[in-house]
DNA sequence: ATGAAAGCGCTAACAG
DNA sequence: CTGTTAGCGCTTTCAT
C-alpha cells in the first residue's frame, strides 16, 4: 500500500489538512512545520495520489491531444512528433501532463474524445487538425469543452481559439518568388481539400497567380495524400499535361521529397527543369538534394501557443475565444531558381 | 455538475450500489432492473467520473508511453507516429488509454515517469528506446512496476519484459545480401552505440563480414544521428577514405536518404556506384528513388505486442518477464544491386 | 437480487 | 497558524 497524506501527517505530529497545506505551498503554515512536513514526506517516499486529488479539484491537470484518425497516414508526418515535442515542453512546463488519442477511425477518436470529457480525464483539449464538418470540434462546442484547433476552424471561426500560421499570405510569396523567378507556369500540389491548410494555401496561390495575369488552368490545381508517395502521385498527373508546369508550390515538404525523386525518374531534375517550394521545413529538408526552399511554419511554436492557450482557457472557461497567428519565415534554398531560357 | 451515479440510482428508483453494479455488468442483477438503470443513464447523460473509479480500484485503465527525451533529435523519425498508431489501436481495443511523457531532456523525462507511477496516473510503462544504464529503467525495476521495453535491454535481459526484432540476424543478411551482389568493401552507419538497435546491428553486419573473411578496418562503422543529417555526416566520413565502400548496411531508413543525396552531391550515384540496404522499411522508403531495400521491422506489430504484453503484466503482476521476438521481413528493391566491375 | 454503509486519498470550509 | 469535519463519485463488503 503506498504512503498517504495520513502517514506523512503523523510521522510529521501534524494534521493531514497540514500536509495538504504544506503541498499546496499554503503561505499560512509556519516555515518550521513545512520543513518537518517536508522531511517526512522525503522519509517516507511519499507522492500524492493523482486521482484522489482530481476527484476533489475537479479537474486532472492534463490535456488531451487528439491526431488524425491514424486511417490517415498523414500521421506518419514528422510534423506531429514534432508539435508533440512542442506541446510536451509547455505543458511540462505548466505541471500538466499529456493525454493522446490516436483512434483507429474517426469513430473511435470520437468515442476517446467523449471518454475523456465526460471521464474528467482532461481539463482541455487539442485539436491537430481541422477540417469541415467535424463531429469532434461539434461535440466540443455543444458541451462548452476548453479546447484549441492547431489550423483554422472552417466553421465558426469566431468563436474558437485557434493556432496557425498566415497560410495564404506565406503561400502567396512563396507563389510570388517562383514568379519573380521567372516562372510562367506553376502549379499547386496540396493535400485534402477538406482541410482548412490546403484550401488557405490554394487560395494564397491563386492570389498570387491572378494578380500576376498567370495561366491557371484547373490541371494545375492537384490534390494528393500530404506524404512522400502524394508527391509522387501528383507529378504523374502533373507532367503528363500538354504544358507540364515549370514552378510547383507544395503544400507539404515530404511531398516534395516524392516529387523530387519522381521527377528524376522521368527525367526531370529539380531545380534545373522544375523548381519547388514548399511548407513545413521539416527537419530532413536542408538535408536532401537539392535542399528545399520551404516555410519554416514553427511547428515547435505553434504547439506551445496552442497549449499555452489552452491552458488558460481550462483555468478560466469565460476567457473568450482567441486567434494567434504564429509568424512564419521562408527558407530560400536551392530547390527553387531561375527560369532557364529555353 | 456532471450527472453522477446517485442521480442515475434515483431516477431508476434503486441503490447507488445497484448501478454501480448495473456498471460493472454484475451477473447477480436481474435483467429488469438493468434495463432500467441503463434506460436511467441514458436519458440523464451519465457518463462514469474516471478519476473516482480510478481512487477505489487503485487502477488508472491507463498506459504510460515514454519516448525518447526530445533533445535528441531522434523523434523526428515516422518511427515514433507508426509505433504509436500500433500502440494506440490496441490499447483503444482493451479499452485502455494513453499517457505520453515527451521530457525535454533525460531528467525531466525521469520526472514525469516518477508521476505516473508514484501519482498512480497509469498501470504500466512502455519504453520506446533502449539504452545502457538507463536510470529509468533502473527505478522501475526496484520499483517493481509493470514496464515493458521496445527494443532489448542492454542489462539483466531475462528479467524484462521485452518486444523486438531479431536485429542480429537481420543485419547478418542484409550484408549477406550485399556480399552476393558482390561487394567486398562493405561499411555500416548506426546510430548512437549506447543503443541496443545500434549494437546488434552493428554486431550482425560483423559477424556476417567476418564469415566472409572481409576487411573490416575500423573506418568502416561510423555512429551517426538517426535521421538524414545523419547519413549525410557519414558518407562525409567513408568516402574520405582512401578506400571507400561500395555497400553500406545502415541502421535507419532516413539515414539512408541523407546518404544518398549526399553521395548524389560528391558524384556518386547508388545504386550505380554504392548500394545501400537498411532498416525499418518507412512509408517513405518505397517512394524515394531508388526505392530503398530495406527491412520491415513491423513497427506497427511491435506497438501492438508491447502493449497486450503490458497489459497482461498490470493485470497479473506476477506475470514472468518475456521475450516476444517480431519477424521481419527484407523488402529488396532498387537500392541494392549487383556491383559494377570496375 | 438489492440496499446501507464504509472508505479510497485528498482538499476545503469552518473552527479555534 | 493548525486541527476537525465533511465530502468528491465510486466500489465493495456485509446485511437482508
Amino acid at each position: 500500500m503506498a504512503v498517504t497524506i495520513k502517514d506523512v501527517a503523523k510521522v510529521a505530529g501534524v494534521a493531514p489538512s497540514t500536509v495538504s497545506r504544506v503541498i499546496a505551498d499554503n503561505p499560512r503554515i509556519s516555515m518550521n512545520t513545512k520543513i518537518r512536513v517536508r522531511k517526512a514526506m522525503k522519509d517516507l517516499g511519499y507522492h500524492p495520489n493523482v486521482n484522489a486529488r482530481n476527484l476533489v479539484a475537479r479537474s486532472s491537470q492534463a490535456i488531451g491531444v487528439i491526431m488524425p484518425s491514424s486511417a490517415d497516414n498523414a500521421l506518419q508526418n514528422p510534423f506531429f512528433p514534432e508539435i508533440l515535442r512542442g506541446i510536451g515542453a509547455c505543458a511540462h512546463e505548466m505541471k500538466y501532463s499529456l493525454y493522446i488519442s490516436t483512434g483507429g477511425n474517426e469513430q473511435e477518436v470520437y468515442e476517446e474524445v467523449q471518454g475523456m470529457v465526460h471521464g474528467n480525464r482532461v481539463d482541455g483539449i487539442i485539436l491537430l487538425y481541422s477540417r469541415v464538418a467535424d463531429p469532434v470540434q461539434q461535440f466540443l462546442i455543444d458541451v462548452k469543452f476548453p479546447f484549441v484547433i492547431v489550423g483554422k476552424p472552417k466553421e465558426r471561426e469566431s468563436e474558437i481559439t485557434y493556432v496557425d500560421n498566415d497560410n495564404v499570405k506565406a503561400s502567396k510569396e512563396l507563389t510570388n518568388h517562383l514568379i519573380e523567378l521567372g516562372h510562367e507556369r506553376i502549379a499547386f500540389i496540396g493535400g485534402s481539400p477538406k482541410l482548412t491548410v490546403t484550401t488557405d494555401r490554394l487560395q494564397g496561390y491563386k492570389t498570387a497567380i491572378e494578380a500576376a495575369n498567370l495561366p491557371a488552368p484547373l490541371d494545375y490545381v492537384v490534390h494528393a495524400e500530404f506524404l512522400t508517395s502524394g508527391g509522387r502521385d501528383a507529378v504523374e498527373q502533373l507532367f503528363a499535361l500538354e504544358a507540364p508546369p515549370t514552378g510547383l508550390v507544395i503544400a507539404d515538404d515530404l511531398m516534395s521529397l516524392g516529387v523530387i525523386n519522381t521527377l528524376e525518374e522521368i527525367g526531370l531534375k529539380c531545380p534545373d527543369d522544375v523548381s519547388i517550394t514548399s511548407f513545413n521545413n521539416l527537419y530532413l529538408s536542408a538535408f536532401i538534394n537539392p535542399p528545399l526552399t520551404t516555410v519554416d511554419i514553427q511547428i515547435y511554436m505553434l504547439g506551445m501557443h496552442a497549449t499555452r492557450c489552452l491552458i488558460e482557457k481550462a483555468k478560466d472557461k469565460e476567457e473568450p475565444a482567441k486567434r494567434i497567428i504564429v509568424p512564419y519565415e521562408i527558407k530560400y534554398r536551392q530547390s527553387s531558381e531561375f527560369l532557364k531560357e529555353e
